[in-house]
DNA sequence: AATGAATGAGAATTCATTCAT
DNA sequence: TATGAATGAATTCTCATTCAT
């Protein structure tokens, strides 16, 4: 039975209403459930949080999330979806003008934290919070995580094309441990404060240990 | 822990069964109970699988569970205890036994993956699961956590003292992204099949990394 | 007093709905919730009466009740307040109507029990099921029930000072006894069918036996 | 439904074990059991006092309990029987000692109310606990209660005959507003602390004042 | 579109009672 | 007889979701 009790609790009838983000209607308001969302979610987290405390934090009555979003996970989707759009767009868009693998990594390393950056609720909720519920993240997340690992490893594999990153590793394994690290820099950051400077900081020394960590075994100090 | 109101509904007073840890009673039953609520906290998550899943699963009555946890949530902080216990005491024993700055670091990571090869279970448990319960995460495991942290941490500013790692990195950034990068690692290997080898050929591979990200500048080129 | 768990379960934090009185909502549903739970409380018992059948018996869903009363035992205290707080007002706005004392006490006696003259289902309550709750009884009820023999120990004493009544008895020992005598003939009444007319009829004979039986010695059985 | 699920919550199975009164084992034990019983549920009232309670009370193990008595309602039942025996015993072996009417009646009120000097625990326990379970209070005490009642009203109704007492009141009456004025008092000395002197002071005051109360219109003042 | 009162399925937990030692 | 670990039925209360205004 897996993951089947992890919304509703109750659903007996229809389930009307709430399309799936595209007909959104007054975007505004919208906007501010997720605004609101974001917060208590970060402050309680997702399950002890009540759908009467997001819409209490929204200024809106219980009923009108459900005019937006189908269930309270689904709000939780939304969130997902916006930064994972805006990672995987910045990938399609941004790396190209990068031309060199260190450069396009580091780039991608920057672009992660500095989303978070200045929205330390936003970096819990997606770090700590998304977690929590099992089926977003096998059943939706999951692909979506794969499909962004899977730049960060072609990356990876790009540089060990073009000699600029050793080859003795798994991109794969490199994607997920690069991934961690700054997921993980972001938890304790977001958890507490930070111990010095910000996310920004700890983007350039992450960067810094992994491209001199990924660097290919010196050339034959060529002789002369 | 904060949360007055966990577990009780009626007789304040009395609360004597189930003890932390110590008077266990057939220890047995306890052990079975754990080894159950790993398997389906892993497969349904904490906050989806039902106590009474948990007892089904253990081979004993519901309210059994009851004689040896207080609540729900105190399976889970157990089976927590017992993973960072080993750490920690890990970390205290035989850490001493590594001379140098990178080898404490090499085997600090081959334990914490290691400690989860053969139990996927267990690691998703930690790794994801124990997330969703933001009392425990904030309360209870983030001191620990924290504990573990500063002693990655103290390894890493060991390291650039003697000189094996360099300096302009934040011996709590590079611990924090290391523990990251293993928990990242862990994760994907949980929620799916590692791509090549297990958690231990990604071990090393991530200590590659990582140690040869840390290495210090090449001393002074040398002279002719 | 000590149980402090009586409600609760989980949700530490908020707890917002139902408040005592203020802001009832349809108002009606609250009154039929405590019309209806006078007549289960009275049939079944207080402990033996299950919240779902108070429900049923309001034609509301389960949940509604929580919409107006924090937990079971508030709907009991709610039955028990507006009694009480009827016994009291009378006592400070009619009392004074009645100039001397046998007339005060007689009103008393009176009022007593005719405010459960033709409400047998609530007489049980008040009468029975009111002590069933320790809780309640301690620490609810007690001050207001002293509160209300108090009132009746002054009348005694008022009548002891002014030579209407024996001096040789204890006003409290006397209110204690009357409020008694009371309650004793209400609670069999309501528990079975009582002998010869109603409460009033008893009432009066109440009255009777205690206003001679508080007569003070005939002053001076006159000379020869 | 009535009372149906007062007692047992479970009792799926058989339901062996357990004499009514008569096949007592030790003695000793059922004694020890039976006094505890007095001091935890005058102290937390029948519902909320915990089988277990009563058998850590008593020094006994759970299961012992049900050795002795078939459910926790039986030890209320055998608390309950000891005392009304008494009570009745009394009415037949000592009351005809006392040759008239108010003579019987006072040695009646002397006897309720010192069958609990010294006693508080079981005075809460007869006058207040005991009423917490309906299905007692129904079921069982009500006929002997009646039949208590009865008994005294036929004292009443013996003066009424033999020019002792006031006929314009009806037995039945007198004896339930006496057995309520002493149950009163017994309730309020039991909650609380009795104002002055202990329940013997009561006793006498009350007698006095049902016995001028019930005492009959001064024969037509004679002339001569 | 918005509201928020009403709904009722569901779940953790308790505790009287049983029964293998 | 005595024990107390184990049982599991039962109950209160919560809260996501609905729907009449």
């Amino acid at each position: 039975m897996s993951e089947s009790s992890l919304s509703s609790r109750k659903s007996p009838k229809s389930r009307p209403r709430a399309k799936g983000s595209s007909s959104r209607r007054s975007g505004d308001k919208r906007e501010r459930i997720l605004t609101a969302a974001v917060r208590v979610f970060a402050k309680n987290g997702f399950y002890a949080t009540r759908v009467s405390e997001v819409a209490k934090a929204a200024g809106v009555a219980d009923g009108t999330i459900y005019l937006y979003f189908r269930s309270k996970e689904e709000i939780l989707v939304s969130l997902f979806e916006d930064r994972v759009e805006k990672l995987l767009s910045f990938m399609n868009e941004r790396l190209p003008a990068h031309p060199t693998a260190p450069e396009k990594l580091r780039a991608v390393i920057e672009m992660q934290l500095g989303l978070l950056e200045g929205e330390r609720d936003l970096a819990e909720v997606i770090t700590v919070i998304l977690r929590q519920s099992s089926k977003l993240m096998k059943e939706y997340a999951a692909p979506r995580f794969r499909e962004y690992l899977d730049a960060i490893g072609r990356i990876v594999a790009l540089g060990q094309h073009d000699g600029s990153f050793r080859t003795d590793v798994s991109p794969g394994i490199v994607a997920r441990a690069l991934f961690g690290a700054l997921d993980g820099v972001a938890l304790t950051w977001a958890l507490g404060r930070a111990d010095g400077g910000g996310l920004s900081r700890a983007a350039v020394q992450v960067a810094d240990v992994f491209l001199l960590g990924l660097s290919p075994p010196a050339k034959a100090p060529v002789a002369k």
